[in-house]
DNA sequence: GCCCAGGTGAAGC
DNA sequence: GCTTCACATGGG
C-alpha cells in the first residue's frame, strides 16, 4: 500500500506502507547487484532515478533525486504490493522449504528493467556476487551516463543502453574485467539493439516462448534466462538453478543420490509450483546465509 | 599453489 | 542424446 500521493507536485521523498518486508534480505540476495548501502541507508538507481531508501518496522521511505510527483515506478520495482504470506502458503510443507521460510522472513523478488537483468547476468556466470557487482559498477562508469543525484553522494550513473555497449568494442568490455563474457554481452546488446530481439515482446508471450526468445542470445543459456524470466518479467513458475541452488535440491531433497540437472529442473518446476521462481530464491538465500554452518 | 564462483557453448563420444 | 572442457578473474 502507498501513502496517498499530491499528485502534481514533485517530492523529494515517501513513504511506502509495508507489512512483513525484509529490505536487506532482498537486496542481499543475488537479484540485482548495484545496491550499496551505508549507515543503514541503500543507495541505489531505479528507472533513472538516483534513490535511497531506509526502513522501519511498517514503511520503506524513499528519497529520490530528480524530486518526482509519482512514484509507481519504485513500488513496482520492490513489489511491495505483493502479499507474501499469500505466496508462501503455496510453498510444499517439507522440512527444507520450512527451514528455507524461516532464515527469509520478508524476503521479496524484485521487478526489474529487462535489459539491465539480462546483461547483468550474463556477467554473473562463474561470478561470486561480489565480484558481478564490481564488473557492473565499472561497466556503469565506463558505459552510463552520469546522473544528477544526490550533493552527499559519489556520482550515480544510469546502466548503459544496450545501444551504448553494441558501440563499444569487445577490448574495451574487457576492461571492465569482465573476462569471457565480453564477447556475449557485446552480440547481445547487438542483437537487442538491432531489433532482432524485441524484450518487449517477452512481457506478452507464455513463459515458454519468453525463454526460447531469450536463450537465442549469445551467452544465454536455461539459468540465465530462467533469471531474466523471474526477476524481469515476474514469471513466478521460472526457477534458476544455479550452484547453491543445486546444491540445496540434492543435499535437501535427493541425498546420497545421482540425480541429472535435467530430472532435478522437472522436479523443481512440479514441487515448487506455482510460485517456484519465490520457493527458489529462497532456498538460495537461505543456503548462501547458512553456508558452512548447516548440518548436512 | 589450490579450489570455487547465481554458466555457456563447442567438441567429443 | 550425454559428458567434458575452455573460458577470465579474483576471493578464500
Amino acid at each position: 500500500m502507498t501513502k496517498p500521493q499530491v499528485a502534481s507536485s514533485a517530492q523529494d521523498s515517501t513513504s511506502l506502507l509495508v507489512s512483513n518486508y525484509d529490505l536487506d534480505a532482498t537486496l542481499t540476495s543475488g537479484q540485482a547487484f548495484r545496491w550499496t548501502k551505508s549507515n543503514d541507508c541503500w543507495l541505489g538507481v531505479v528507472s533513472g532515478h538516483a534513490v535511497r531508501l531506509t526502513h522501519t518496522p511498517d514503511a520503506i521511505h524513499a528519497q529520490s533525486f530528480p524530486p518526482v510527483s509519482d512514484w509507481h515506478w519504485l513500488s513496482d520495482y520492490l513489489q511491495i504490493e505483493v502479499n507474501l504470506g499469500n505466496i508462501i502458503s503455496t510453498f510444499p510443507k517439507d522440512e527444507p522449504m520450512k527451514r528455507a521460510v524461516a532464515h527469509c522472513q520478508g524476503l521479496h523478488v524484485l521487478k526489474q528493467d529487462p535489459w539491465e537483468c539480462l546483461a547483468s547476468f550474463i556477467l554473473s556466470s562463474t561470478k561470486q556476487i561480489v565480484q558481478i557487482q564490481q564488473i557492473i559498477r565499472s561497466l556503469c562508469r565506463c558505459f552510463g551516463d552520469p546522473l544528477q543525484s544526490f550533493p552527499d553522494v559519489p556520482t550515480q550513473y544510469t546502466f548503459p543502453s544496450a545501444e551504448a555497449l553494441a558501440k563499444a568494442s569487445e577490448a574495451e568490455l574487457r576492461a571492465c574485467k569482465m573476462g569471457f563474457r565480453a564477447p556475449y554481452l557485446l552480440r547481445t546488446a547487438q542483437a537487442v539493439d538491432s531489433g532482432a530481439v524485441d524484450l518487449e515482446r517477452c512481457r506478452s508471450v507464455e513463459v515458454e516462448e519468453a525463454r526460447e526468445m531469450l536463450m537465442t542470445l549469445p551467452g544465454v543459456g536455461r539459468k540465465i534466462a530462467d533469471c531474466v524470466l523471474l526477476f524481469a518479467y515476474g514469471f513466478q513458475e521460472a526457477f534458476p538453478i544455479d550452484v547453491w541452488v543445486l546444491r540445496a535440491l540434492r543435499e535437501l531433497y535427493f541425498p546420497n543420490r545421482v540425480v541429472t540437472l535435467k530430472r532435478l529442473q522437472e522436479f523443481a518446476s512440479n514441487h515448487f509450483a506455482p510460485n517456484s521462481g519465490y520457493a527458489q530464491q529462497y532456498l538460495f538465500h537461505f543456503m548462501r546465509m547458512t553456508a558452512g554452518r548447516r548440518a548436512k
